[in-house]
Order: structure tokens, then C-alpha cells, then sequence
RNA sequence: GGGGAUGUGGCGGAACUGGCAGACGCAACAGACUCAAAAUCUGUCGAUCGAAAGAUUGUAAGGGUUCGAGUCCCUUCAUCCCCA
């Protein structure tokens, strides 16, 4: 194979882009902006993996083909640099995080470069920088001013060995990932985001957004609504009401959606690990009770909220006071309620509920039937579906539906229950006892409390010279000099918070500073950020869906109602690009040694031979495990793609004038490619839009071989076409070709191909004809002929009579272009 | 456990809104060129039967709706993803 692309090619075109600046946004444009975000990656050590190149260079290939369309687009980069990586890194190698992590952006941004993407540099920004995370801290402020940050006692996991926090994915099964200890839950107080406040409107915003359905099942999901009812029970404690620290009543509010069942109610449930459950327990039971609390913080979530799981749970010594009977029914503490959601108390039907159920019968607890089944269907217990009422005293006989009305008619005027809207969602846990994030900006004094450092004082440095080996402090504690301060508000000696933010708080708003990222005075104008935002097109991957995507969102809803911007949503359309895996199916790892490194490639066969290859060998979406067998094949296309512009013959012009019949297949398959390639590119479907090209390279092949007369004009017409086509999915390759064929760079200045639908309409079309469903033969028809016309002919055939023989013809199906179906019998 | 997705040749993957399954490519096989090989070019290529024409069958398995199902519905199996 000759083939003169290669490396060289790419850094002269690079070189040629850098130099004349082809890849910057003209603010000027804005009438025809297009904001293409990827999303931004973390800096760590080795080169760009295949996940990167998968992710930008695709992404590029469709902003590219966008910009030759005539949108003015900008694809801004960076880096999302704070995290446990480089603090784990530092701990086993020494190597100070921001050391390692501002080396590491040097090589990252080498390497974009290099991939040939069409990167707007000066845009760029790494959250680790105090020019940027000040502004974490300006948005943490302005949430606290809202009364949308606020702290509050959560659980952390914690290693009892190491003596440290631990973050989620550092627990394995339930296992410290350093020592193998056994992680339990430990309270401390953290500052939360009062996300939940925007529940609704986040569920209510999902149906216009242009996301993949999936993405925003997963959102919906995660917000959780369920409709239903507050029910308020009394508590009492060794015979008298159960009294708070302040001498109040407690009262028991518990969530359910299904009130109905209410008087089938034979104990009520607590979560172990809630505060509510101490003040319940009893002297006597008060050990049981601990040594299942502290069991208990060992199991996962999950595991808990399994209904299959063998039920536990024991008896607090305390009381519930039924709100319409006053029967009193026993509290037990059980882990299969959760602290933390809803209110960690639930009312239990075992009648009528499954869990209850099947925990009812393991502690002999009464089971109670309050509906039957509605039509006389089978209803044995546990009966969970909704029916008429029986053993309810007055409630007896209503439907479900009828007895929740009823009962919350009883209850509201005394305040004992309510119709309620129950979320799953919960606020966001933002603080991290880690050392390489954001400086959260609080003071605590010990006159004036909770202080926020006032805006002009930030950013709030994060000082490089600290510890990192752990022993159960966070680096940032053991650092005297940044903890000391003075309280801004009286002036006294005060202590700053020695967390840090959760990194998520980094990439909540990162996509509108890229607009406007050299601003020292604000996080962005608002000006600029209404003109260039939303982001019109956000790629990236699908485990962001929840997470990521809900917080970006909930900070824009916060932000427009703070008044900074003028919009809902942040990211108007979303593409999630699929994994590609080790060639064994697994995810790539260097634990696995299943990685495939991008970097011999792109020395073998130049990097648009890579970034093509990504394309055609999976479907974008989905991803899928390595196989380098393409990469040869696309080495091969444009060594072609080469000899074809090479051979190009002499002709005046590059229009296709005086189109003879026999050039009537070329033009076809010239205009089929255009509109292929356009709609295909344009829904992220690389694979077919590359066939498309190959499809009519072996046209034009089959043409210089065969035609009898040869079109110079069309010929050059149509390589002209192809390289254009091409340019998005090797865009150094292009550009050298296009200059090749004489033309000055840059061709992604060129209007991108627009097809002429006269070429695309043959005068006769192939069709099948059936006899009842199978095909029988092929003929064909002329486009124009009409339904009436297609059957008269098809119905003329000899070959439709021999196909029916006897039979007599029932009905006669005319798919236009497509088939005739003869039913016959 | 719950929620979601996927399942098509030897392989990667196509198939608009229910309308000719397997585009494009890889691998394989045959031929041309070559002393030979590589590269390149041409052709064949789901399975079964057949010399061929062709016939039958075929989109994880089973059932259903329909003139017609890879596509819609139900059941089962397998794999993958998410669950703060």
C-alpha cells in the first residue's frame, strides 16, 4: 500500500492551524453560534487513552462538518483537575498533586494537539487553578446567602484502620480498598445543596430536552416523586409521651403512599442509624439496640433495600400511638428502612406489604387484612394491590381511593397527616475530607458561629505545603497556618472549615466560564453567557447521567433565580458516545492489562487513520470491545481516496456539465453519499457515513474503469465532493488533498456539500413482488407509475401467473418503491 | 432486590415511521498480475439441499398481532449499565 498521509502531514496542518488561528471562536459571530462541548476529563499520567480519542475526536468530526455548514462554532477544552487521584498519588509516590497534575495538563493538551481537534485554546481552563476555584467558592457563598447550602450530621464511611474518611469508590464490597478493614458509617457534620428544593422543576424540565430517552429515565428516577401522604403518629416511652431535649412532644410523621391501609398498621419502623432511633430506645433494650446499629452500618444500601435479603431488626422498648385508633403498636428499629430518606420512619402493613410481610412473620408480629380484593380476584395476604376496605371501623367498605380521601379528611384538622409529595432525591453532600479540591469559604468563630468569608477576601488559597500520609486527620486540619485565621465578622481568632467541595461542584458550571474564562471580577458576564449559552451540543458519557447532569442543572436553575443568567437548561441537547472495551469484553485496565494504547497507531497510520477508524468500526452510541481488523481498511480508503486525487485527469472546470446517461450512476451515487453522509454525521452515526464515502469512491472506481466516455468534469466534481466529505473524519488528511487539488486551504472554510435531489430520481425502481408475505421475483417499475398502475402491471406479468397458478387473488398490497404483495389462496 | 438497555453471518456492524435482512468493511476462498511473495485489482461469500436454475430456512428461545415482524405485544434465557 502507497500511501504518502502520515504523521508529518498531521503536524504540518496543525502547525498551519495554530499559526493562522483557523480554530478560535470570533466573538463577533454570534448570530451564528454553536457551542459544541465535550465533556472535560480529568489530567492523569499516561497519554490519551482510546476513551478520549473516542469521545473528542468524534465529537470534533461533527463540529467540524457543522462549522463547514456556516455555524460559527466553539469547542473549548479543559480540565476538570481536582480529585482523589492525584492525592492518592501523592501519598504512595510523594509527588505534591499539583506538581503532578499541572504536568500531567502539559502533556494532556500536547496530545489534543495533536488529535487534530478543533480546540479553542485560549478558552481553556483546569479547576484546580485559584483563578477558577475561586469562583466554586463565589458560587458556595452565594448558595448560603440563598439558604441553598446549609450543614447538617451525615454519614461518611470510614476505615477504622486507616483512621480516615473514605470516598465511595474507595470502598470494595464493603472493604477498605487500601487495608481490606471493614468500613462502617461514621457521622459528621457536612454542608449539603439544598437540591431538593428544585425537585420539581428538574422533573418537569426533562420531556423538552433533546437527551437520549435513557438519560432522562435515570434522572426521573433518581428525582423519585411519589405521591401520597404524611401520617403523624404518637410516640411514647416507658409509658408516658416521648419528650425532645426541649421538652416537646415527639411525634413520629411517616411517608406512605398508601394511606389506605392504615388501619392495618401493626408496628411502626425506624431506621437504625437515625438520631430519632436513640432517643426511642429504652434503658433496657438500649445494647441489643446498639449492637444492631453498629452491624448494621456495615451493610451497604443496596444490600438493605433488598427485598430477598433475610429481615433483621429489634425491638426499641418504645410505642407508636395510632392516629385514628390510639392503639398502641411496638417500634422496632429494622434496616430495611433508610435514614436520610424520607423521614426514616415508615408505618407498617404487613397485611399488605411485602417487606412487612415477611418481617412481621420472622418477630411474630400480628398481620392484619384491611382490603380485599375489589372483583373477587385471589387475594391472600400479603395483598398488595389496591381494593375494598373491610376491618376498618367506619372506613370499612370504601375503596382505597375513597378511604385515603377520607382518612386525610379525618386527620388534617389536627394535624396528624396531610396529602404529601415525597421525593427520592436527596441534597447534595458537597463537602469532602480530602486536600486536593476546592477550600470551602467558612469560618467558624467561637463568638460570631458560622461565618462565610466575604466574596472580596476570596479565593480562599489552598496552601501547598501540607501532609499527606493519612492518620485519621485531613491534610488540611494538620495545616496550622491555613486553619488559624481571624473571624471577618468581629476579628477574633476563628477556624476555617478544613474540607474541600466535591469535585462535581466543579463541572456544575464549568460550561459558562469557557465563554468568558479570562474574567476576573465575576465567574462570567452575563451578557456573554446569555449570548453563548446553553451549550448546544454536550457530549459525553453515560455514567454522568445522573449525577453530573442533575447537578449542572440544578446550579443553572439556581443561578438564573439568583438573577447571574437568563436561561432554564444547561446543555440543550445531549449525545452519550458508548465504552469501547479490552479486546477480552471487559472495561480497559492496567490492572487487567487489556489496554490498547492510541499512540502506535497514530505513528503507523497518522491520527485521522485512528480517528476514522473510531467511526467506522462501532456505532458511536454503543461503543463495544477493541478489534483493530478495520484499521487496515480505513488505511486503505484513503490511500485510495490519495491515488484518486493523484490521477485526477486535466479538466477545466470541476462542475459536472452535460450529465450523459451513462454518468447517471456516478451523479447518483455522488448526491446519495451528500445526503447520507449529512443526515447520518449529523445524528452522531459515523460508521454508515463513512460507508456512505466508500460507497461512492467505489463508484467513481467502477466509472474510470467502464464508462465507455469519460466526464472530466464529473470526475473532478465528484473527487472534489468526497474530499469534502471526508474532511470532518480526517481533517489534516483533507487539507493536504485539498491543496493537492490545487484549491488554498483552508478547506474547512469550504460550504460543506449540498445534494441536488434531481439526481436522486431514477426513472425505474426495482421492487419484490410476494405472493402471501415471500418473495417471489424482482421487477421493475417506473418511479412515476401510481399504486393503480404498479398492480395492473404486476398483476400482467407472466411471472405472477405462473407464481399463482390457481389460486385465485383475495388482495393485492402496493408499497410504493418498496414491493406488492399478492394475497392469495 | 429494584430500574434501564441490548441480543442480527466466522467478526465489527447496516436496515427510514411495520415493507426486498445482512449495506459498508474485516476475515476466508477463487482468479488476474508476479519467478515467488507482499501490495493491488476482479469475483464468491448466512445456513441446508442442488451441477445449476432454484427451493427451503434464517435476526437469542417460544408464542401472539398483521397482507407483511429484526422492528409492535406477551413469556423465557443470556449479557451489560445504573442504584448518591
Amino acid at each position: 500500500m502507497i500511501m504518502t498521509y502520515s504523521v508529518d502531514i498531521d503536524r504540518k496542518w496543525q502547525a498551519w492551524w495554530e499559526k493562522t488561528g483557523a480554530n478560535m471562536y470570533n466573538p463577533e459571530d454570534a448570530e451564528r453560534k454553536l457551542y459544541v462541548l465535550e465533556m472535560f476529563s480529568y489530567p492523569s499520567a499516561s497519554n490519551l487513552h482510546v476513551g478520549h480519542w473516542y469521545n473528542y475526536a468524534l465529537s470534533d468530526s461533527w463540529a467540524r462538518m457543522k462549522k463547514m455548514q456556516g455555524h460559527a462554532v466553539f469547542q473549548p477544552m479543559g480540565f476538570d483537575a481536582f480529585g482523589l487521584p492525584a492525592e492518592n498519588y501523592a501519598i504512595k509516590t510523594g509527588i505534591h498533586p499539583q506538581d503532578s497534575t499541572l504536568s500531567n495538563i502539559q502533556t494532556m493538551r500536547k496530545q489534543l494537539k495533536e488529535m487534530g481537534g478543533m480546540f479553542d485554546w485560549d478558552a481553556e481552563l483546569a479547576t484546580c487553578q485559584p483563578e477558577y476555584y475561586r469562583w466554586n467558592q463565589w458560587l458556595f457563598l452565594q448558595l448560603y446567602k440563598n439558604n441553598l447550602a446549609y450543614r447538617k450530621n451525615a454519614p461518611v464511611n470510614w476505615c477504622p484502620q486507616c483512621n480516615t474518611v473514605l470516598a465511595n469508590e474507595q470502598v470494595l464490597e464493603g472493604a477498605c480498598e487500601r487495608c481490606q478493614a471493614d468500613v462502617v458509617r461514621k457521622n459528621l457534620t457536612q454542608w449539603f445543596f439544598k437540591i431538593t428544593e428544585y425537585a420539581q422543576e428538574l422533573l418537569d424540565g426533562l420531556p423538552a430536552l433533546d437527551w437520549p430517552e435513557k438519560t432522562k429515565k435515570i434522572q426521573a428516577n433518581w428525582i423519585g416523586r411519589s405521591e401520597g401522604a404524611e401520617i403523624v403518629f404518637g410516640a411514647e416511652k416507658n409509658g408516658l409521651p416521648l419528650k425532645d431535649d426541649q421538652g416537646e412532644a415527639v411525634q413520629l410523621p411517616v411517608f406512605t403512599t398508601r394511606a389506605d391501609t392504615l388501619m392495618g398498621v401493626t408496628y411502626v419502623v425506624v431506621a437504625p442509624e437515625s438520631d430519632l432511633c436513640q432517643l426511642l430506645t429504652t434503658d433496657e433494650h438500649r445494647a441489643a439496640v446498639e449492637a444492631y446499629r453498629q452491624q448494621t452500618a456495615k451493610i451497604s444500601d443496596i444490600d438493605r433495600m433488598s427485598t430477598v435479603r433475610e429481615k433483621s431488626g429489634v425491638f426499641t422498648g418504645s410505642y407508636a400511638i395510632h392516629p385514628l385508633s390510639d392503639v398502641r403498636v411496638e417500634i422496632w428499629a429494622a434496616d430495611y428502612v433508610i435514614g436520610g430518606y424520607g423521614t426514616g420512619v415508615v408505618m407498617a402493613v404487613p397485611g399488605h406489604d411485602e417487606r412487612d410481610f415477611e418481617f412481621a412473620e420472622k418477630f411474630s408480629l400480628p398481620v392484619k387484612r384491611v382490603i380485599r380484593s375489589a372483583d373477587g380476584s385471589s387475594d391472600d395476604l400479603p395483598f398488595t394491590d389496591k381494593g375494598i376496605l373491610v376491618d376498618s371501623d367506619i372506613f370499612s367498605d370504601m375503596t382505597s381511593e375513597e378511604a385515603t380521601d377520607a382518612m386525610i379528611k379525618q386527620l388534617e384538622p389536627v394535624q396528624k397527616g396531610s396529602r404529601r409529595i415525597n421525593y427520592r432525591l436527596r441534597d447534595w453532600l458537597v463537602s469532602r475530607q480530602r486536600y486536593w479540591g476546592t477550600p470551602i469559604p467558612i469560618v467558624y468563630c467561637g463568638t460570631c458561629g458560622v461565618v462565610p468569608v466575604p466574596e472580596e477576601q476570596l479565593p480562599v488559597k489552598l496552601p501547598y505545603d501540607v501532609e499527606f500520609t493519612p492518620d485519621g486527620e485531613s491534610p488540611l486540619k494538620k495545616n496550622k497556618d491555613f486553619i488559624a485565621t481571624v473571624c471577618p465578622q468581629c476579628g477574633k481568632p476563628a477556624q476555617r472549615d478544613a474540607d474541600t467541595l466535591d469535585t462535581f461542584v466543579c463541572s456544575s458550571w464549568y460550561q459558562f466560564r469557557y465563554p468568558d474564562s479570562k474574567n476576573d471580577q465575576e465567574p462570567f458576564s452575563k451578557e456573554i453567557v446569555d449570548k453563548m449559552c446553553p451549550v448546544d451540543k454536550y457530549i459525553g458519557g453515560a455514567e454522568h447521567a445522573a449525577m453530573h447532569l442533575l447537578y449542572a442543572r440544578f446550579v443553572t436553575k439556581a443561578l438564573r433565580d439568583m438573577g447571574f443568567l437568563g436561561f432554564d437548561e444547561p446543555f440543550t441537547s445531549l449525545v452519550h458516545q458508548g465504552t469501547i472495551l479490552g479486546a477480552d469484553g471487559q472495561k480497559m485496565s492496567k490492572s487487567r492489562g487489556n489496554t490498547i494504547s492510541p499512540d502506535e497507531y497514530i505513528t503507523d497510520y497518522g491520527s485521522d487513520v485512528f480517528r476514522m477508524y473510531l467511526g467506522f468500526g462501532f456505532a458511536y452510541t454503543e461503543g463495544g470491545p477493541w478489534n483493530d481488523d478495520g484499521v487496515k481498511a480505513i488505511a486503505k480508503f484513503i490511500a485510495r481516496v490519495e491515488r484518486a486525487v493523484a490521477e485526477l485527469p486535466d479538466a477545466d472546470s470541476d462542475v459536472a456539465l452535460a450529465i450523459k446517461d451513462a454518468d447517471k450512476e456516478l451523479q447518483y451515487a455522488r448526491h446519495y453519499a451528500i445526503k447520507a453522509v449529512t443526515t447520518d454525521a449529523g445524528r452522531f452515526q459515523f460508521n454508515t457515513s463513512i460507508s456512505r464515502m466508500m460507497e461512492l469512491l467505489n463508484a467513481l472506481n467502477h466509472y474510470t474503469a467502464r464508462a465507455p466516455e469519460q466526464n472530466t468534469g464529473l470526475i473532478k466534481a465528484v473527487v472534489k465532493d468526497l474530499v469534502l466529505l471526508i474532511a470532518p473524519f480526517a481533517p489534516h488528511f483533507a487539507e493536504e488533498m485539498w491543496q493537492q487539488m490545487g484549491y488554498a486551504p483552508s478547506i474547512f472554510a469550504q460550504p460543506w456539500p449540498v445534494h441536488n435531489p434531481g439526481a436522486l430520481v431514477r426513472e425505474e425502481v426495482e421492487i419484490a413482488v410476494q405472493l402471501n408475505g415471500s418473495i417471489k421475483y424482482r421487477t421493475q417499475v417506473p418511479t412515476d407509475a401510481d399504486q393503480a398502475e404498479i398492480e395492473k402491471m404486476i398483476l400482467e406479468d407472466d411471472r405472477t401467473r405462473e407464481m399463482l397458478g390457481t389460486r385465485s387473488v383475495r388482495k393485492v398490497i402496493v408499497v410504493k418503491g418498496r414491493l406488492v404483495n399478492i394475497v392469495a389462496s
